[in-house]
DNA sequence: AATTAATGCATAAGAAAATTATGTATATAT
DNA sequence: ATATATACATAATTTTCTTATGCATTAATT
């Protein structure tokens, strides 16, 4: 993912918002479109993706749908509702974790 | 630690940014120090904390002098060069994060 | 006086999330 | 003909944290 590690924890964010961007996406152009993003400082590995991707469809947060396209497959994944609900809890995560860890590295302006 | 995930991965961050600002510390006084800095928001908890002390201790960052104090034990942590070389590259890595989670969840504003 | 909470350390079992290493298969570029 | 890109997947291992204990002293509460 990258060398540091405070990504960890961070990728059911990034795939949810990324969905929750771009109405249905697949695995691999969600590894590009990362990439593409953050300028090559994130690469998401298919080892960490695909667990993922495959435990949001479990919890129900995101629906498959199978397609192929010049014969090779593809995966589309789509929020579900549930899943957009938890969009905005994680991103509200993500701002809250900011703000604290603000707190604590910069204390002077806290 | 918080019942976000996102802090996974940001104890030694946390815990090299609090020695850099306080000299020297001891476990216990970085748990009640985090959980003031941010209003309780994040509990270290010591199952995170002592592994991780030890960890930065065999790996040279920190430097460790044992006391007593009202006959109970407390070890003091303080950073080592290294560990002053550390916090830096650690607290460069953290506001990289947050550059590039920002770019992932705000794209229009990068 | 007795009990609980706070202070202060530590480790062990287990869960969660990632890395690293594979594996399969098709399409495109060299 | 071979390597790279596209597209999925899983298994073994590592890292990091949670939860549950354990020990010991001091302060506060009942």
């Amino acid at each position: 993912m990258s060398n540091s590690k405070l990504y960890k924890g961070s990728l059911t964010t990034i795939i949810l918002k990324l969905l929750n961007e771009h109405d249905k996406m697949y695995g691999y152009e969600i590894t590009q479109k990362v990439k593409a993003l953050t300028k090559g400082e994130l690469k998401i590995t298919e080892g960490a993706l695909y667990p993922a991707l495959h435990k949001l469809e479990a919890e129900g947060l995101l629906d498959v749908e199978v397609a192929k396209v010049d014969n090779r497959l593809r995966k589309y994944y789509k929020l579900t509702e549930t899943g957009t609900k938890e969009t905005v809890s994680k991103l509200e995560e993500l701002a809250e974790y900011i703000k604290t860890m603000q707190a604590l590295v910069n204390p002077k302006l806290a």
